[in-house]
DNA sequence: TAACTACAACTAGCTACACTAGCAAATATT
DNA sequence: AATATTTGCTAGTGTAGCTAGTTGTAGTTA
């Protein structure tokens, strides 16, 4: 659990899900939850690639822009 | 688990790996084990964001290089 | 300012599955 | 063929990923 690293991911991931004007209930969704969304955005909790790929499609993005930062 | 995104990741560590001569043990290091890095190739398993982070580390790329597929 | 709505954060608890040790199998190298 | 190197397989376990339920916060209306 590398917590730096998770807070730029949880922060580009709400930069992503704010550009597109969605709420964390919006991206949670398919599979993931709300909760889930919550954590990741504040860095709390890690994610499985699986997972990150469904909030991927959720915010309609790749995955590999999660990670653009 | 998405299955077959995980193929598509797994053969993606995979082509990086030998590209750079490296064997699963010479990845599977810093925090990741040589199993893991097997079990991934193969899409046997699912992974969390910072082993991810840690593989991307000891292949020099970046994670976002690891979903460029 | 109370009441309602919308959105986000927090916590407890469970259990799935990520992860590794140990071993077997395969593939090089001599 | 023997040895070394690399990869695959599996059982077992513990931990942390994940969610349901709840609380907190900010905005809106009357």
């Amino acid at each position: 659990m590398n917590k730096y690293f998770l807070t730029k991911l949880g922060k580009q991931i709400k930069k992503l899900r704010v550009e597109r004007n969605l709420t964390q209930d919006d991206v949670g969704i398919n599979g993931i939850s709300r909760q889930m969304v919550s954590l990741l955005e504040l860095a709390r909790t890690d994610v499985t690639a699986s997972k990150l790929k469904i909030i991927a499609d959720n915010l309609q993005v790749e995955v590999k822009d999660l990670f653009d930062f």
